[in-house]
Formats: C-alpha cells, sequence, structure tokens
DNA sequence: GAAACTTTGTTCGATAAAGTACATATAGAG
DNA sequence: CTCTATATGTACTTTATCGAACAAAGTTTC
C-alpha cells in the first residue's frame, strides 16, 4: 500500500489508511537522532516503518548521559501517540537506535481524527497496553545482577526490531541502554563473542547463533 | 456519590457514573490477595477504592516467588482494564499491597458500554498512559544499586496510595517487591530508623519525616 | 505460661559490578 | 600515508549486594 509499511498503519480498513496517511509525511530517521525529550516536547507522532527507536528514561531530571532504556519500538508500532490523547512525552527521551523512516504527523490532526473514527483508539489503546507490558518484562529484566544476559537479551530486541542477525550499535551505546558502564559490555561481549554466539567490530554487530541466544536468555 | 470513591469513576459525569455502577459490586481486598496472575485470567476489573494493588512482574515464567514491582494502584486508578480492550492480564500478578475496598465488574460489561460511550476509552487511555509513565519511572529507580534509595522510593509511594505515615508492610515483603533480600531491606530500614526518618516494628510502619524523604529520593 | 511462629538483627565469605584509568586497534580525513 | 577520532581490550581497587545461616526479639495459640 505505501512504499514503507507500518503495522499499526496497516491494521487499518484501506479508506481509513488514505485518511490517516493525508496529513503524514516520510521522513528519516538518522542514528542518535533525538524525536522528543522532557524539554522540548513537539507534538508529533511517529509511525515507525524501518529501524528503531528507543524509550529511554533518564535518571536524574536534568536528563543526564545516565538513565534507563525501557523500550524498543520498530516497525510494529508508534511513538508520541500519547499527544493524539492531549498528554505530554513525561520524562521519555526518544532517541534513535537504528537508522530508518518513518511517517510523521501532527498530534492535533490524530486528535481531532480520532473523534471521528473511534475505533482508531481502541487500536491505538490495545497497542499501549502491549508496549506497556514490553515495558514492565524489560524492567524485571533489567533488575537482572547478569549483564551478559540483558545483553543477549537487548541484542535480540533489537534484532527483533530490524533485520536480524545484523545490528549496527557500539558497547558505548549498549552501555547507556543497559545503564552500565562500557567496560562491562565490552567484557560480556566477548565472552559472546568467544562462545561463539556473536561478533563485531567497531560498532557492527552479527548475530551467528539467534536461537541459541533466545535459548540462554529464556533460562 | 458513592460510599468509597474512585477518582477513575468520578471523573465520570454523574449520569454515566450510576450506568457505570450498575454491574459494579464492592469487594474487600485483603492484604496479600491475588487478583490475577498469568495463570488465572479472570475477566474482571477492580477500580480501587482504598488501599493498593501491586503491578508485579515475576521473574520466571511459572512465576516464582521472585520477581520486580513496576507499579503501585490505589484510589487513583484501577487494575485490569486491559481486559476492556479484549486483551488479557500478561505477565502481571497483580497481588493486595495494603487492605481495602474495590467495585469490580465483569470486562465484557465494561467493553459493551464503551461502544456506547466512546468518551470513557479516552479517559481509559489517559490513564493508562500515566501509569505507563510510572512504570517507566520506577523501572529505573529499580535499576539504583542503591537499596537504600529504593526503599525510601517505595514507601513514599506506598504512602501516596493511602494514608501517609502509616504503613503495613513486613521487611520481607518489601524485599520481594524490589527484588533484593530480606536482610538488605532490614539494613537500610535500621538505617533510616537510626536517622530519625522512619520508624517501625512487626509490619508496622510510620514514616516520620516524609518531606526529608522527598528531598533524599530527588537528588 | 509454654510452645510455635513470625519478624527483625546480624554475621560471614563469595561475587559482580562500579569507577577510573590507560593501552591498543581500526576507520576515515587530509 | 600519516594523523586523528573512535572503538575496543584490559587492569586495579573499592564497594554493595548476594546467599546462606543463625540469633534474638515480638506475637499468637493452646
Amino acid at each position: 500500500m505505501f512504499p514503507f509499511p507500518n503495522e499499526l498503519i496497516a491494521a487499518f480498513p484501506a479508506n481509513e489508511q488514505s485518511v490517516l496517511m493525508r496529513r503524514a509525511r516520510l521522513i528519516e530517521l538518522k542514528c542518535g537522532d533525538i524525536l522528543t525529550s522532557p524539554d522540548s516536547e513537539s507534538p508529533l507522532i511517529y509511525f515507525i516503518s524501518s529501524g528503531s527507536v528507543v524509550l529511554f528514561v533518564p535518571f536524574k531530571p536534568g536528563y543526564a548521559n545516565k538513565g534507563l532504556a525501557v523500550g524498543l519500538i520498530g516497525r510494529e508500532g508508534a511513538v508520541g501517540l500519547q499527544s493524539a490523547l492531549g498528554l505530554g512525552a513525561g520524562n521519555f527521551v526518544l532517541t534513535v537506535q537504528s537508522a530508518g523512516y518513518a511517517y510523521v504527523m501532527e498530534a492535533r490532526y490524530l486528535q481531532n481524527l480520532i473523534k471521528r473514527y473511534p475505533s482508531w483508539l481502541m487500536l491505538f489503546s490495545r497497542y499501549l497496553w502491549t508496549t506497556y507490558q514490553g515495558i514492565a518484562k524489560l524492567a524485571a529484566m533489567s533488575h537482572s545482577q547478569d549483564i551478559k544476559l540483558r545483553l543477549m537479551h537487548w541484542l535480540l530486541l533489537s534484532a527483533q526490531r530490524c533485520e536480524p542477525e545484523q545490528l549496527y550499535m557500539t558497547h558505548d551505546h549498549i552501555a547507556k541502554m543497559l545503564g552500565v558502564r562500557r567496560a562491562s559490555i565490552t567484557l560480556a561481549a566477548k565472552e559472546l563473542k568467544d562462545e561463539g554466539l556473536m561478533d563485531y567490530s567497531r560498532g557492527r554487530i552479527r548475530l551467528l547463533d539467534i536461537a541459541a541466544l533466545h535459548k540462554r536468555t529464556l533460562s
């Protein structure tokens, strides 16, 4: 239907899709871009089409470099939907983890459309709940003392959102996401490398045995 | 309006309130009650009127004793709303932390009403988003290495949900919520006691200086 | 009032991560 | 082809939590 599909949009009936997309424009997501932060609350909604966006919660109010990633959104979802409910972005910093594309629209436009199409709200609410679940699960994982386990989990999560096996992120970036030292990630990553589960070099990561990774994160 | 008010319900227009409450019945929440768990997905919605309910995520699928509390719901909210969207409880275990009362209704009843009153969904969605934020914040806090800080935070959160200053929970219970050893809680609690911030004995906790607690959790 | 139970106090060694620092490698720019 | 920036490898000390265990107070039950 559209050159860069988004699974949320795809769930709409065709005629409603075109209404929704009338005011949407396609933009490029560059790695590191900050879509919104607690300060600059731009009332925009992003339907992710490729790449991925991190929900990042800074530890301290004045968003420092330190915090914790609580969610990762890809082509299956959207960010900024709360602004269609008339609410602000809250504490989240939305950062692009993997480059890609997204359809953007003004929150106000969607907010008006929701009045005409109440079923949309149901769809968005359901989506909200599923990410809600994801956040809770990730929070529980994040509490694990085992960094290696958390690393595997984050890699798998990232792989699900983009093409699997090939990821582009540095140890330093992962460390920020997990709220740990960069050295700890290097250590854990090296162990996984030695075990033949992954390979990496200067920001390029290849997952060599996704099945094994899954198995070990479940235990 | 109703003997035991709930702030979500209170936000409805009076005539809609009585529609909503037609099939609600008031039940008692006893400390330790499990409202729903991943296994038994009872399609019920609880509008909390007093006391508090924990959103608990077990670490392992077969819900062990270990896990992490990611949210705490009191009179300002409800649990089980997702079942009005036709969704299951997911990974959450909902446990009563403080005894109280709640209005319960069948999810199906509310699900039908939402079709008649689309504005309700907007209300629920907004509420969903605010708890969403709360979960994310708590997740970030939970990642802190400082148990004392986390203890203070949980005490304040609990105090906000019920009468402040007087809480009823054991070190063991708090330890389960924070996913740490009971001994660690006893240690941290004793320090707070020595500093004159709180007092406790066998499950009864008194917060002696809430302002100071707030100050120290913000830092 | 004695027994059984629950809650809190305290200890020990083992472990994992924090913080900090510096060395080495690789890629890209000029 | 060298320089520079970035990414990764590694080391060391300090600290906090874990796991496990046992002791000492309060409650409750009979």
